[in-house]
DNA sequence: GCTTTGTCGATTGTCGACAACATACAATTT
DNA sequence: AAATTGTATGTTGTCGACAATCGACAAAGC
């Protein structure tokens, strides 16, 4: 068994895109390569190169000479995500139905989510709905697709960590899920379509206020 | 007015990026930083960019410690490729006529690649034909599919200088988008989503043989 | 003969130093 | 005082050198 051996970049790199899609560092905070050098104690190459694969997410930009910064978050940005978020939902259940590939796999994120409503640990349901819909994406059977949806569900974390409008109600985060294997079961395409719209819709609700850029 | 200063990675990027596009670095082809380097008389530091911004553009692939190289073409990855695309002009067909968006710069291309294809110049008229297409994207006034179709549309003009199937006739494509415009101009959802779809579907055709990796 | 070990060449990964550039601010000139 | 110029500082851009890793082949041991 061969013993995980990643470049420093990726490692750096895994260290600040988590931070920046939990909100630790928020839009508009700006990364120094040299500081950030100093503090993880290696050199810039690597740093450079984290970066880089962090603007490639579409999370940070960088202006030539001047500096390179958490790109800062538009109302547009946020819109234009959860739309092309649902797009591309309502094309992985198009060709799931297209295809009739098997959704078994969807249930155990179900009942995932139903236990950690019962339990209110919101985190556990985050990430529960996260695999769900990753799972839709997979059954697919779209490698690019997924490769997309991956890259924009990104923005999408970032973006529910640091809205702080009121969240819904974990238990009728649940139950939204359901109802679309079952429709995904009785191979009914308008009602999974219409499902998966009005979900991914629901959640594209937010704060304009909560993703304004607070560091120079 | 300022004149224009862009780092040495993006230049090597772009002029790599067009020798893949246009097929003069096949997929396979083996990146070498330090030959690179040398060719282009400048560290390998700016090459190492340029390579790292290409492989967000999903045209190379790095394997840690043995080489980067051209990403091999699959069937799959060119079906995939098309697949999306059509996704992408439906979408954009749809927010146009939602929004109700002039569609008049549609035309302005129809005429140019009437007039290619009447010279007999096929390269024009393929300019011509990407122009309309990305003015169709433009006009969803939508910036992140914008991005990700233009992402898109790199590996789909690397296929088409790859291919070696018969090309279609030059005046048979360019009689192929007035319709469209006209189906947008009357505000014919479905006629123009039918075509749209159509038309980027009579593209993907291509021979498998012609995208095999030459080069190891 | 087969396995193991060592060595070699090629390539990428990382490093520290220096150059280029942009901005802000002080100094100078008018 | 206003405009211009110079200068200082901070940041990214680029460089050349060295270290780490991989793959293959040769050499040694069983």
């Amino acid at each position: 068994m061969p013993i995980e051996q990643t470049p420093l970049r990726v490692q750096i790199a895994d260290m600040l895109r988590r931070a920046i899609i939990t909100g630790k560092l928020r839009p508009g905070a700006v990364l120094v390569e040299t500081a950030l050098a100093d503090q993880m104690n290696v050199s810039r190459a690597p740093i450079r190169e984290a970066i880089q694969i962090l603007e490639n997410d579409g999370l940070v930009e960088t202006v030539a000479y001047k500096g390179k910064r958490v790109k800062p978050l538009t109302a547009r940005e946020v819109e234009e995500t959860y739309n092309l978020r649902e797009v591309f939902e309502v094309m992985a259940v198009r060709r799931i139905l297209e295809y009739g590939r098997p959704v078994d796999a969807l249930w155990t994120h179900c009942r995932a989510m139903e236990q950690a409503a019962a339990e209110g640990d919101r985190e556990k349901l985050t990430a529960a709905d996260e695999a769900f819909h990753r799972t839709l994406i997979r059954l697919s059977d779209h490698d690019l697709l997924l490769t997309l949806w991956n890259s924009l569900y990104l923005r999408i974390h970032q973006i529910m960590a640091l809205r702080n409008t009121a969240q819904p109600n974990l238990v009728d985060i649940a139950g939204n899920h359901p109802p679309i294997v079952r429709a995904l079961e009785a191979h009914d395409v308008d009602e999974a379509v219409h499902l998966i719209s009005e979900h991914t819709r629901s959640l594209a609700d937010f704060d304009p206020a909560s993703i304004a850029e607070l560091n120079a």
